[in-house]
RNA sequence: GCACCCGUAGCUCAGCUGGAUAGAGCGCUGCCCUCCGAAGGCAGAGGCCAGAGGUUCGAAUCCUCUCGGGUGCGCCA
């Protein structure tokens, strides 16, 4: 149940109804009615625009159709009140058995309180991480790789089929690179002295490989040529590498899928197919590009190169497909793979990618849409850098000398689950600062320990009533008197819970996954603020002395919040504590 | 030069398919604990939503332009 359709649907119920007593014109477009939260709570608990909306097709005064409506809805059991306010406004008022009906549903059903049906089975593909096979994942990785997740739990929870899937690069020359940079350990592993030149991965990470490599081969690559082991190197490496990367996602709770390896397009006709699919549609052709203006092309040189009409679905110049060489760009198999995701009959794609490509969105949903005639929508969200700090002072990464900082040094250090949360606490497309000391404080302004500790706080609240031989369990609860649930703070917090429906489905719209950190975190301010007063009011605190029938009441609202939060975490891929220590 | 992202309180940031007097945390000011719910709590001050036009009954939100910051721009993946 989601109240705000709820009431939306008797509103828009009233608004039909009205037209057809003729106080209304007919066929008026009601898409635009929409029932919110006022900001101010003493408007009310809801509000809705509708007479505003409609005011000018129907050509009346905005107050005159709210008044109708008011009259009109006020019949409605659900409804105290139902006033006019401002332009047109029309302010409701909600009965508290509305509030009290919310708690109890959470605890009815539990973790799938706030599950919704807007993805309707539909299948969406969630692309994310798609790091090269080339070394551990760092920084960077882990936020694509926490909000990929999220935003996949989320559509997951919102009712969508989803895929998660990896897109593995290793077609290109970096895994040639990796390769050399394999065989120098290789070597070094047969003790021989060797040099790191430019164009080489001197990261300590591949030492392990070269030895492994050797007891794989023993000397037999030793002193031979490039040609000979190149190959077979690279295989072992980015393997290697590919096994690497899964363990740092496992470490962070991320399990993909699908590993998709670009290397199976070439070779396959693959690549080829989806060039086809497009030349059919006439967007492939050869042409010279105009140099880039403004950034000096010091080696420019008007070349012919096969181009993909890019422009012709919304790109800004047209891309090329095949080098000069006659070799393929990059691109060629990023339509290839998308063209493979059209294909398998995704109802939606969604491509993560770090900010520092977000120069490639316009042509990969040029091609998506070219691919699949734009039937098939592809949202690609960027994921902005993070700024490390230790208590404060910036954390120098230096990729010169290999001490970048690693998922891994990450996760060690202040675990999963904060990792998690913290990546989530800004929205993708905003940088985030991320201190290593800050985000292990246990305060107010440590939005992950503040979310934490208002769950434990409930699970202490249900330890302590057990004790005391009050009975908590769900079924218990949601069948306890909820009628002494008046004073503001507990309204407002129950309330909160009303909206939960309501923001997954905007989070799962707009795939923000970071809405419901911040949700969590205005609802566990709110918990927090009851309990606070809690202290000054005896008789708002959960437990009752020597009234269980009233502590059960009360303990039936924290236990809902508990739900939620629960809930909420989990989408976020965070395991709620059962105690703060 | 062009494209994309961003510009909201002193700082870090939220802000719903456009809604009423723009929110939170930190910081600041004031008040509040002789255990049992203070790893604090309550209250307050603080804003030309970068700027200028436009659309609208209504704009932080949509459009155009300007300014400022970031990212990217054929033969690298």
């Amino acid at each position: 149940m989601n109240i705000y359709a709820d009431i939306r649907t008797l509103v828009t119920d009233a608004l039909s109804a009205l037209a057809d007593e003729g106080a209304l014109p007919k066929g008026l477009d009601l898409s635009n009615v929409a029932v919110e939260p006022p900001r101010d709570p003493s408007h009310g608990d809801m509000a809705t625009n509708a007479a505003m909306v409609l005011a000018k097709s129907a050509r009346m005064k905005p107050r005159d159709i709210a008044e109708a409506l008011a009259a009109k809805l006020r019949s409605d059991p659900r409804l105290e009140t139902a006033d006019v306010a401002g332009p047109g406004f029309l302010n409701l008022r909600l009965t508290p058995s509305v509030w009290t009906d919310v708690v109890r549903e959470v605890l009815d059903q539990g973790a799938e309180f706030g599950r919704s049906a807007m993805g309707a089975e539909k299948s969406v593909n969630v692309e994310f991480v798609s790091a090269n096979p080339t070394g551990p994942l760092h920084v960077g990785h882990t936020r694509g790789a926490v909000f990929g997740d999220a935003l996949a739990s989320l559509l997951a929870f919102a009712g969508y089929d989803v895929t998660r899937e990896y897109y593995i690069n290793d077609g290109g020359a970096q895994v040639d690179t990796l390769a050399r940079s394999v065989y120098l350990r290789y070597l070094e592993a047969h003790g021989q002295e060797v040099a790191f030149a430019d164009g080489t991965y001197p990261g300590d990470y591949l030492i392990a490989v070269g030895q492994a490599l050797k007891e794989e081969v023993g000397d037999a690559f030793v002193g031979q040529e490039e040609q000979v082991w190149l190959a077979k190197v690279r295989a072992f490496a980015t393997d290697a590498m590919m096994a690497l990367i899964r363990e740092d996602l496992a470490a962070l709770g991320v399990e993909m899928d699908r590993f998709f390896s670009e290397k199976s397009l070439y070779g396959t006709g693959r690549i080829e197919a989806a060039l086809t699919a497009l030349e059919q549609k006439g967007l492939i052709y050869e042409g010279v590009l105009e140099p880039p203006k403004g950034k000096k092309p010091e080696d420019w040189e008007p070349r012919e190169q096969t181009l993909f009409r890019s422009t012709e679905h919304g790109d800004d110049v047209d891309r090329p497909v095949k080098k000069s060489d006659g070799a393929w760009t990059y691109f060629a198999p990023d339509i290839a793979y998308h063209f493979d995701k059209v294909e398998r009959g995704y109802d939606a794609l969604i491509d993560v990618f770090g900010a520092d490509h977000g120069g490639y969105v316009k042509r990969m949903k040029a091609a998506v849409s070219a691919l699949s005639d734009g039937n098939v929508p592809l949202d690609i969200k960027l994921t902005q850098l993070v700024k490390l700090f230790k208590n404060g002072e910036p954390f120098k990464m230096s990729k010169r000398a290999g001490t970048f900082v690693t998922l891994r040094d990450v996760v060690d250090q202040v675990g999963p689950d904060v990792t998690r949360f913290v990546m989530l606490t800004r929205k993708n497309d905003a940088p985030l600062d991320f201190d290593f000391d800050k985000v292990l404080e246990q305060s107010k302004d440590n939005p992950v320990f503040y979310v934490q500790y208002a769950h434990a706080r409930v699970k202490s609240v249900l330890r302590k009533a057990t004790e005391a031989g009050i009975a908590v369990d769900d079924a218990t609860l949601a069948a306890a008197d909820l009628s002494g649930m008046t004073h503001p703070s507990e309204v407002a917090l129950a309330a909160k819970l009303a909206e939960w429906p309501r923001l997954l489905e905007i989070a799962a719209r707009t795939h923000e996954p970071h809405r419901v950190a911040f949700y969590l975190y205005e609802l566990a301010g709110d918990l927090h603020s009851l309990w606070n007063r809690g202290n000054d009011e005896p008789l708002l605190r959960f437990l009752q002395e020597d009234d269980p029938a009233t502590s059960q009441g009360k303990i039936a609202l924290a236990r809902a919040v508990s739900v939620v939060i629960s809930t909420g975490l989990g989408i976020l891929g965070v395991t709620p504590v059962e105690e703060m220590r």
